[in-house]
DNA sequence: ATCACTTGCCTACAAGCGTCGTCTCAGGTA
DNA sequence: TACCTGAGACGACGCTTGTAGGCAAGTGAT
């Protein structure tokens, strides 16, 4: 397996959008409803430069829009395959392949709210679920 | 507060290195005992540049060595406040400002050991029992 | 004093990223 | 038909990162 190739924050961003987006998008929309609300704003081929190196990392992909007049971007990864990505990325290069320091770091910073506290008590709960239903 | 400058893959990992050596080091020595055990290996110069970019950071510093013939460096933050930072700026970026996903996403690859599983619920305990130390 | 090394600094250069300006071309419009 | 407009393609520029070569000053041995 090649290694994926990296991704800048910015395109990071449009990406996370147009995923979030949920549907088609072109790259006007993407400009009018994310690029230009940002400080500072982003011109539109700002915006295409970004979604087309992130169409040549087979992260992004695009299609015709149905009047043929311009192209609609679509995520190429549904969200969870994005995000699991990232994580283990993460995991693997920063935190040295255990996720145990996440935790550990994170108990360190307060600021995290009961409910978020609730929701990984359950997620945990959930992931010794699925171990016992899959022993090594 | 102003942004913290990017920290690159490769600086990161000298980072770590020189962190988890535990005491001051020398070019000398990251190089030996960690650049050229590399594929492929870095160059002693490669490594300086490196280390140096790195104190532009202010994440080493540096103090000549007893004998006064170099410098020998060392981590500039604690392992524990630099892995929050990490941790923090990856949540933050990348998840969004919530780390919920986090562990979601993390469920979905079943690669954790038994042994991890129990480790977070603990530490997920933890954080439960510090959350009601400081009630909002 | 000279030679061999080591260390640190300076410079460089190719990729990759963030950001655009400009060019061109297909379609409407007057 | 002669334009204007919006869309995509191309190229560009400055900055950061990864990688390193060359060089000058210091140090120790001869």
């Amino acid at each position: 397996m090649l290694k994926p190739p990296p991704i800048g924050d910015q395109e990071l961003a449009v990406l996370q959008f147009v995923t979030d987006h949920g549907a088609p998008i072109t790259v006007r929309e993407v400009t009018n409803e994310w690029g230009e609300k940002r400080n500072p704003p982003l011109a539109r081929t700002t915006i295409l430069t970004m979604m087309e190196r992130l169409r040549k990392k087979s992260l992004l992909i695009r299609a015709k829009s149905p009047d043929g007049a311009n192209f609609q971007y679509s995520p190429a990864l549904e969200k969870s395959v994005l995000m699991r990505g990232l994580v283990q990325d993460f995991v693997d290069k920063t935190l040295g392949g255990s996720v145990s320091p996440f935790v550990a770091y994170l108990a360190d910073t307060k600021d995290l709210t009961h409910t978020e506290i609730d929701e990984l008590r359950r997620l945990v709960d959930n992931l010794a679920q699925n171990a016992r239903n899959f022993p090594e």
